[in-house]
DNA sequence: TTTGCGTTTAACAAATTTGTCAAACATAAT
DNA sequence: ATTATGTTTGACAAATTTGTTAAACGCAAA
């Protein structure tokens, strides 16, 4: 009999969350979706049944990507080499995915009513308490300045993700060509980290 | 004769800039712009020709915002009041328009080819310029610390900004209230305040 | 009142996007 | 070679969204 192979529903897919999370393409329709994976349109429904089936599985892998990411804590004793490495998988996972916070939140947006159910539960995990548990630890150890540790880690991430996410207007702003901007955010880690540690 | 008068053209652009720039609606159809403005939605194409040519409207008014918003410098010689100027004005802009900045990277994505034109000649302004030149002169100063300019700006931006586009997910994050997550971004400004300054 | 002109509306047409289905296809097992 | 099962395709239907048109409407000037 015939193997159930076919790479082709994790090729559109993969397509798919191309478009939304790396290329920021959020109005996309299956046809383009299809293109982009190189395959025929109605293998969409015939692997998903609908295009809402297909977004779907892409928010969930998305916030199953934002999940592990919040999860993302190094088994580094030493506070400031924890950030650099949190630092690290941020950067590379907003250079890879530059969109992909910005299409659950316009997700969550389009629904407004329906709450959509995939991004209901999102919760402080269980690791994140205990980040940040950490972090006030070392806001009275001295090594950061004092305030909310949720702030701490907002700021962490503004810090990292807003240029990704407004890479296409700062470029145009700044006219910087594309070797440039990323000379700049290469540049970033350390102006990071000098912010972070007072 | 008839006065030419009808405040259903600012109506609908109206309309449409809430559900895009406060709302983050992006997807929104003639029809949901025309029933949050209370019209007809053959109005839209009355007054606009055609869905594009609004969209192309919106985003115009979204472009001089931020030409006014880069624009934006006091009359203030005290550096450091001058930055909270800014930061003020920078701070309601993103309460206001929390999804604008958005709008237009989401924008520029979707042409990716056309590079729409109204999005074309965004350039540094002169004031942003001089602006530039005033932050690496208090950097010799010592009043900030040493980087690009550009960072500092940069930096700025995003911990103005970032925590307005993202406030939907980081509610659930954290689990705030919707007064939680104003009560924590009102605590921002003091915050931003320090990070830049030292 | 009637005329003129801009505005609003509903009905309709066109365009775009999505979904369905039956037939063709591929390939491994019989 | 034939069969069985999963895959791919094109043609078609349905749904959604956008655009057009002619008629109705409102109101001020003649």
């Amino acid at each position: 009999m015939a193997v159930k192979d076919s790479r082709t529903e994790q090729q559109i897919k993969d397509a798919a969350k191309k478009l939304f999370f790396t290329e920021g393409r959020f109005k996309a329709t299956t046809q383009e979706i299809a293109d982009a994976a190189g395959v025929n349109r109605t293998l969409v429904n015939y692997y998903f049944r609908s295009r809402d089936q297909l977004f779907d599985q892409v928010l969930k892998d998305a916030r199953l990507q934002m999940d592990s990411r919040l999860e993302a804590t190094a088994d580094e004793k030493n506070f400031r080499k924890k950030i650099e490495h949190f630092i690290d998988v941020f950067m590379e996972q907003a250079r890879n995915y530059p969109y992909l916070d910005i299409y659950m939140v316009s997700r969550l947006n389009d629904d407004v009513e329906k709450q959509n159910e995939i991004l209901t539960d999102i919760k402080k995990t269980d690791k994140l308490k205990l980040f940040l548990a950490e972090i006030e630890e070392q806001m009275k150890l001295g090594t950061i300045n004092k305030m909310p540790p949720v702030q701490f880690f907002i700021n962490m991430l503004s810090l990292i993700s807003y240029p990704q996410v407004m890479q296409p207007l700062l470029k145009k702003v700044f006219r910087y060509t594309d070797k440039q901007y990323q000379q700049m955010l290469a540049e970033r880690k350390a102006i990071i980290l000098k912010i972070l540690f007072r």
